[in-house]
DNA sequence: TAGGCCAAGATTTTC
DNA sequence: TCTTGGCCTA
């Protein structure tokens, strides 16, 4: 059998994957080849005859979902449509399409997402009449995640929000919608409730893997030991230093627990790194060791030294972003590095502008994944809720989003009195609306009436258009042409034409990704409560993957992780950055985080690691003074170079410079 | 009562 | 820089 098994994997590497029945804990270092050995392992457990559809993987993004599902049908030359490989969440929302009547919600629930559930406590604060200057909504929703997932309880200074928070579980309930936290929080509720369905699906998954183990949070690995206390063939794979999602619930003690109640287990630890350089390696080492949270372990490399770290100080982030276009253009013809194995990686999102301007100005094809998903744009949010409307008719964020966009003369008052009439009797805002514009006594003119009316009957119409069969996108090309879509974008951006093109164009984008959708012949589910349940799970680095060949790579550090680059940049090291001042608020334990998210950053390099840090920076709409991250100190300073800040290449330069080289190497002279 | 205009405030990371 | 909320006008 072992010799099916491709020569380059290790010994440690072949154990782990061999090994498949019984619990098994396997703590992989950054770089140690861990990807190769689950894809390996599945494939393996596949030809020994597990059925796979008794197989569930479980992984933290999508990205990473698609990737091992690829890779095993790469491995295995499979379709393997029967192979579960998903997030938690999507997890999650699979076993509530089958199970969730049991807790009394319906079938077409809608998934809010973050933006939704803000919405939808604003709206409640309103009604409750709380002030809304008291009330610092993201802390409220981390508030409210915290208590439903069991990590945070009620204290001194939070107890005032208990009504408010009472108040947003009815309403959700009411709106027979769920957020994030209950895709994982419901079906552990479901399995508790109900043994015959824990039994069932007990029975159905014989074997579960769960990766990037250290970032479950304590209610995903319930869920997944309520499941895999059937079999107890479990196996989780992580690494303590890589654990960076803590303000999500992670916790890395969670490898802990793992050990004590799985006793039996197997423990494997892979700690020879493949990818980076000795330079690199040890660079990681010695800011990783400054924590003191942490299994210990010893990754080493077989590889060169490699050159060493190149560190730099620009003036500002316009010097920096054109720094780094400039080095980047210059190793592709030096070292003949294509775009694609660049990866810029920054702390924060809005690291990314200055970066882009740079890369634009250069000509740098580029792609960033993170910032504004596309299905986070105004334009794709409005839709989506159109079909939202239309899917659950209760889903009232959904409604009040929609109502008046276009507008259709629906201001405040007349959603007062909508709100109003849903209170009284209990019912959703839609309900109200329908009994409004037909009742004797409404309170509403005439023609507000009439435009109600209207509203109503064209979701209605349309609704039951977009649940016939693969009748989605039509329904959505139809929809803008009905509202008139188009005709209010060209209103609402008169001065800048362009905008209202590119979000017509995102649209029809959109109409195009459904329509390509519903006519995939594996998709097996195309119906439009399925595409709604999908699309919520669809977070940022989901789309576009195929374009994503001769661009530079820029991204979030969280979002990288798992991927490597031949060249790593690291923009914006600075202290309030990374360390991130506001993590850093939070509470002091964050320190060891955010070491770990740099060490990740670290070890996405293979070759080359460059890292900068700007003396000024705008903040905002001024400028700050800024100093070095204090974690560039814990970098041996013997792996590092420091170039002093040099003036900027001009453009005529750069490009004489290119040429001139050119004509050298031509020439075969040498300088 | 709806919608336009202006000023102030704001954002760490993702399913 | 962009978004949101409040105020004012029609």
């Amino acid at each position: 059998m072992e010799n099916h098994i491709p020569s380059p994997l290790n010994d440690r590497q072949i154990e782990a994957v061999t090994t498949i029945q019984g619990p098994m804990l396997i703590i992989a270092g950054a770089g140690s080849g861990k990807t190769r050995v689950i894809t390996h392992r599945i494939s393996h457990m596949l030809r020994k005859g597990i059925p796979q559809s008794a197989i569930l993987a479980l992984t933290f993004t999508n990205k990473a979902a698609r990737e091992m599902g690829e890779r095993v049908r790469d491995l295995t030359g499979k379709k393997l449509a029967d192979l579960s490989v998903s997030t938690f969440h999507a997890f999650g929302v699979r076993v509530l399409r089958r199970t969730i009547h049991l807790l009394g919600y319906r079938e077409n629930f809608s998934i809010y997402d973050s933006g939704d559930q803000l919405s939808l406590i604003k709206e409640t604060a309103r009604e409750l009449r709380l002030s809304p200057d008291s009330l610092d909504l993201p802390g409220t929703a981390a508030l409210f995640s915290g208590i439903k997932t069991g990590r945070r309880d009620w204290d001194g200074t939070t107890e005032m929000f208990r009504p408010l928070y009472q108040e947003y579980l009815s309403h959700m309930k009411a709106y027979n919608a769920v957020d994030f936290d209950d895709l994982i929080m419901l079906p552990i509720r479901i399995f508790g409730e109900h043994p015959e369905t824990l039994a069932e699906y007990r029975q159905r998954y014989s074997h579960i893997l769960v990766d990037e183990f250290q970032d479950t949070s304590a209610n995903q690995y319930r869920l997944m030991k309520l499941l895999a206390d059937g079999s107890r063939n479990v196996c989780v794979v992580g690494d303590d230093d890589q654990s960076i999602y803590s303000w999500r619930g992670a916790n890395y003690e969670n490898i802990l627990r793992f050990e004590q109640d799985y006793p039996e287990r197997r423990e494997i630890k892979l700690e020879q790194n493949y990818r980076s350089t000795g330079t690199i390696l040890a660079a990681a080492n010695g800011v990783i060791s400054h924590n003191r949270n942490r299994k210990t372990k010893a990754l080493w490399t077989g590889s060169a030294e490699g050159r060493p770290i190149e560190m730099f100080h620009p003036e500002d982030e316009r010097r920096e972003g054109e720094f780094i276009a400039a080095t980047i253009k210059t190793l592709m013809l030096r070292e003949k590095v294509r775009y694609q194995d660049f990866g810029v990686l920054v702390r924060t999102n809005s690291l990314c502008r200055a970066l882009e301007e740079a890369f634009l100005a250069e000509g740098l094809p580029y792609r960033v994944s993170g910032g504004e998903s596309f299905f986070q744009r105004k334009e794709i949010k409005d839709i989506l809720s159109y079909l939202r409307v239309m899917a659950n008719p209760d889903d009232d964020v959904a409604f009040l989003r929609v109502v008046n966009t276009p507008r259709r003369g629906v201001g405040r008052r007349t959603l007062e009195q909508i709100g109003e009439a849903a209170r009284r009797r209990s019912c959703s805002l839609y309900s109200a609306a329908a009994l409004l514009t037909l009742a004797e006594d409404s309170p509403l003119g005439a023609g507000i009436r009439a435009d109600l009316a209207s509203f109503l009957a064209l979701l209605e119409e349309q609704g039951k258009a977009a649940r016939r069969p693969r009748n989605i996108a039509p329904t959505v090309r139809r929809l803008v042409e009905a509202v008139d879509y188009r005709g209010w974008l060209h209103g609402e951006f008169q001065k800048n034409d362009k905008i209202a093109k590119w979000k017509l164009r995102n649209i029809e984008l959109l109409a195009q990704s459904i329509e390509d959708w519903e006519k995939d012949p594996e998709n097996f589910e195309p119906g439009l409560y399925s595409y709604l349940n999908r699309v919520s799970l669809i977070s940022r680095d989901d789309i576009d993957d195929e374009d994503g060949k001769g661009r530079v790579n820029l991204m979030t550090i969280h979002s990288a992780k798992g991927l490597e680059f031949e060249i790593v940049f690291l923009p914006g090291v600075e202290d309030g950055i990374i360390p991130h001042a506001r993590a850093l608020e939070e509470s002091e334990g964050d320190m060891e985080e955010e070491r770990r998210l740099f060490y990740v950053a670290i070890t996405r390099a293979r070759r080359k690691l460059y890292i900068s840090a700007c003396r000024k920076r705008r903040v905002m709409r001024d400028v700050a003074e800024m100093s070095p991250s204090p974690f560039l100190d814990e970098i041996p300073r013997d792996l590092m170079v420091f170039h002093q800040e040099e003036e900027p290449v001009s453009r005529e330069e750069a490009t004489d410079y290119f040429a001139a080289l050119k004509n050298r190497l031509g020439a075969g002279a040498r300088p």
